[in-house]
RNA sequence: GUGGGCGUAGCUCAGUUGGUUAGAGCGCCAGGUUGUGGUCCUGGAGGUCGCGGGUUCGAUCCCCGUCGCUCACCCCA
């Protein structure tokens, strides 16, 4: 480091993920994998920017995220691209592109852009896992997609959760009701918070959203969208919430659930955490958006999916007190010891690894005492030691590190036969 | 975007009512004789006290700015 340079820092509302968190998180999306398979689905990638239209006629202009949350840029060609906010936009247009056949199942795991300001649980970069089911507005689709994040959940140890669901109605039969919403809201808006006294008609469903008590108590009085479903709307969440209770997933229906992106129709959900206190308790959500391939220029194709953010499932696991569980084994085996000038670890530790074996070696020539404390660091069973004795007879000398007496357990095997004999040692127990 | 709290070694934190070489624990490194870890002992490295400016004879400690962290509002994962 140079005087002259202040160092480095990750941006702001970023982070780096070091061990042993990092072992969290691979556990985490290792664990989600699992479940994405069992379910079905298959692994997309997609790009970590879009043009910007992808978003802004996604989840739509007026949506806070677009608005003003999105990390826009032009590159050098003067494309406007924006990063990803979120995970669903992008998948779709990829369906729409590559016109897989249907149904088309996909998970992803993706870190997401937003211009926030950070706080518990909120980040300018985080990361979600979700999947996306496209071309079929089965309500058992719904059930199943909810029943993964459900389940996945209970896997990682969570279980002070919640799931909140309400239906947004499909484009008719909620642009009836939000007629009747605004009209109210009109009659009201003398007593709507600040913000929404002039903002409400520009989308009322935003006012739903609202936690101000002056909202809240005129929305209170007004209609309900769940209340002015069509027929078929009704009947689709219906058997949603049957599915739901036919499997032992109890929901909470919440009229006011009006999700921050406009594509949302039909079945919309949240699994809000109990154990976050904060506002950020929302540790997955999703829904149906069955307008939205038409609106990113595709054609018309139901679908459904859902997000969670890695950082508030590992929060969350944090606050019920979880002990941090599907983490990856990451135990080491051998570790190799040479204070001899001829590259012996390099070679043996070579060979081991090319046996499957875990093995670890010191680095710049450290005496034996030195090499044997970062041995007994290093968490390994077996050490290798090779001194200028083994050396000069060709042999190898295994030490047991979990016994205290080397004299007892440890031996000398020749130099040829060491991956056998550690192998040996490594089974039994 | 708005507001509150904070910013001392790798980590967790003391400390100076402003005054000579800023401390602890843990971690790290090296020793405790002749090639062997975990305990113990000894020693050591490591800090422009976030950065810049101001007040002062003198600031890590006061003031201002700035950057960053954190929490809340908003919104969401």
């Amino acid at each position: 480091m140079s005087d002259a340079v202040t160092p480095f820092q990750a941006p702001i509302g970023t982070h780096d993920v070091l061990a042993p968190r990092s072992a969290e998180w691979e556990g985490v999306v290792a664990t989600f994998a699992q479940f994405a398979y069992r379910y079905d689905f298959e692994l997309v990638i997609t790009p970590m920017f879009e043009d910007v239209g992808v978003f802004n006629r996604g989840i739509g202009e007026e949506s806070d995220v677009a608005k003003k949350e999105m990390y826009v840029f032009a590159d050098r060609g003067e494309r406007v691209y924006a990063l990803r906010p979120e995970g669903t936009a992008p998948v779709v247009r990829a369906f729409i592109q590559h016109n897989p056949t249907t149904p088309w199942k996909a998970w992803y795991v993706t870190p997401a852009f937003r211009y926030e300001r950070p706080q518990a649980g909120r980040y300018r970069q985080h990361h979600q896992l979700g999947v996306e089911v496209l071309g079929t507005d089965d309500p058992a689709v719904d059930v199943e997609v909810i029943a993964l994040a459900e389940r996945f959940y209970r896997a990682l140890g969570l279980t002070r959760f919640r799931l909140l669901i309400n239906s947004m109605g499909h484009d008719i039969c909620r642009a009836a009701y939000v007629e009747l919403l605004r009209a109210h809201l009109e009659k009201n808006a003398e007593r709507l918070c600040d913000e929404h006294r002039t903002t409400w008609s520009v989308n009322p469903l935003r006012v739903l959203d609202c936690k101000d008590p002056a909202c809240v108590a005129v929305t209170a009085e007004g209609p309900m969208l769940i209340d002015h479903l069509c027929d078929d709307c009704r009947d689709h969440f219906e058997r949603v919430v049957k599915g739901l209770s036919s499997i032992d997933i109890e929901s909470q229906l919440d009229p006011r659930l009006v999700r921050g992106f406009d594509y949302y129709t039909r079945t919309t959900f949240e699994f809000v955490a109990d154990a976050l206190g904060g506002a950020q308790n929302a540790i997955g959500g999703g829904g149906r958006y069955d307008k939205l391939a038409e609106q990113l220029g595709g054609k018309p194709t139901s679908g459904i999916g859902f997000g969670s953010g890695i950082e508030r499932l590992l929060l969350t696991r944090e606050a019920e007190g979880v002990e941090p569980r599907n983490l990856v084994e990451r135990s080491l085996e051998v570790f190799v010891i040479d204070t001899t000038t001829h590259d012996v670890a390099t070679v043996l530790v070579d060979e081991l690894r090319a046996a499957g074996i875990a093995t670890a070696r010191a680095y710049d020539n450290r005496s034996m005492k030195s090499q044997m404390k970062v041995a007994d660091k290093s968490g390994a069973r077996l050490a290798l030691l090779v001194g200028p004795q083994e050396f000069a007879a060709g042999e190898v000398t295994i030490r047991d590190l979990r016994s205290d007496d080397f004299e007892q357990t440890q031996r000398r095997v020749a130099r040829g036969d060491v991956a056998f004999a550690v192998a040996e040692l490594l089974t039994k127990s």
